[in-house]
DNA sequence: AACTATTTATAAGA
DNA sequence: TTCTTATAAATAGTT
């Protein structure tokens, strides 16, 4: 599994991805009691934050 | 969706998700060039870590 | 832990 | 970007 080279490619997989992947932690935490925290910084710099309680981490 | 109660089914069903959720973040990381930083604490205080490049969160 | 039936996510296309 | 759907992957239940 390598990097997807075609940029709008990568750009659609990255907002499917990233929408299944912050789905996924939000079920762990719901299922199984656990506090999850997820960055995602993407190569333009953008980031995307989950958090399922309070502030993931307090130093910005 | 709700916690699950019973404490063995949740222990299985965390270990099992926690591995996919990891395997999903590096699968991301990867396709998409993105960094991520993913921070798994269960009930019991243990954290998981997984981080794509370099330190996550240089504050701990 | 390993297997497999079922559920869920996703890639590709519209 | 959102919707559809065929395929691929994850997971729940079982052994």
């Amino acid at each position: 599994m390598k990097r997807i080279e075609n940029p709008v490619h990568r750009q659609v997989t990255f907002c499917k991805r990233r929408a299944g992947l912050l789905k996924k932690a939000k079920e762990l935490s719901v299922l199984c009691d656990a506090e999850i925290g997820v960055l995602i910084f993407s190569a333009h710099g953008k980031h995307y934050e989950l958090a399922t309680k309070g502030y993931f981490c307090p130093f910005p």
